[in-house]
DNA sequence: GACGAGATCGCAGGGATAGTTT
DNA sequence: CCAAACTATCCCTGCGATCTCG
């Protein structure tokens, strides 16, 4: 047996849990984790069925994405879709997102500017962020990518997103 | 604070869901239960109570540090974070600390750059100081150890922040 | 500062490793 | 002479922004 604190918020979560009389801590945090550990196999299914990602699966198979033929425009689309699924972790991951010099993303247009020689800011529609733009695809990619691992997104998600982003 | 009892196993799958380094046992549950976690205010106050290594704790945990992939950024943050703990502590560590030619901190740029033929020195922001960069990750680590044990600062603190710092 | 997108290529910085000193 | 400690050369990668092409 081990012992772990934990605040006073939780334990009572925690007891409110409780399926029947005497039922021991391990006993129901095994029940409350297994409902969120499922298997590989299930997550997957589920992931099909009904994604808590469902703005990126609209956006995915809508005719304003699909139907855009530059990258720098489905970039754009990319991270506004982002950005509104979670403007906080958007946030934080966007201001801890830079290169050697050029800071990627910023509310300030001129942070950007000022941040390289010839950045080209782009404006993020339906968002306060700017982006810089001159960086080749791979870069693009890798900007998307960064953003979305560090706002805890699935991997699988990445990867559906990164096809659908590459030409 | 409360204490519950769970078995060895889950413990143990508890313990590997750490996000980084210093997450306590309730900040885990709470991201697996999804349940929300306690308002920055309470925090803090637990925070204060329970360690006087604070600033660490919050660069360690903060995005800044976690998000940030390159060895020589974590280093300078974590010179800044020491610097900033206490001074005058600092100072001391600072000034001893040195190879058998080149001096590894000063206040003085120049200083740094006439004791190596190629030391690149690199200013540690937020911080009088400067420190040499042109050495290899263990090299580095070894100047954040020293400069934390001469410090005083506890073995436990220490081998926190070597994880942390590590890749 | 006004054409825009992004591939290509050159340069700088990071730090492993070969080499030197103690 | 060997080992350990330390240095700084130099390779390699990652990044920037110039330049080409639509």
């Amino acid at each position: 047996m081990k012992t772990i604190e934990i605040d006073e918020e939780l334990y009572q979560f925690i007891a409110g849990q409780t399926k029947h009389i005497g039922e021991n801590a391990s006993s129901i945090l095994r029940r409350l984790l297994k409902i969120d550990q499922p298997t590989l196999a299930k997550q997957n299914i589920t992931a099909q069925k009904e994604s808590h990602y469902t703005p990126f699966n609209d956006l995915l198979t809508s005719d304003t994405f699909t139907n855009e033929k530059s990258i720098i425009n489905r970039f754009i689309l990319l991270l506004s879709a982002l950005y509104n699924y979670n403007p906080a972790l958007f946030a934080i991951a966007a201001t801890s997102l830079h290169g050697s010099k050029r800071q990627y993303l910023a509310k300030d247009k001129q942070l950007l500017e000022t941040s390289g020689k010839n950045t080209k800011p782009r404006e993020i529609i339906g968002t306060p962020y700017w982006v810089i733009s001159n960086t080749n695809t791979a870069r693009k990619q890798y900007i998307i990518e960064s953003i979305m691992s560090d706002m805890g997104i699935s991997e699988t998600m990445i990867n559906q997103v990164t096809n659908a982003f590459l030409p």
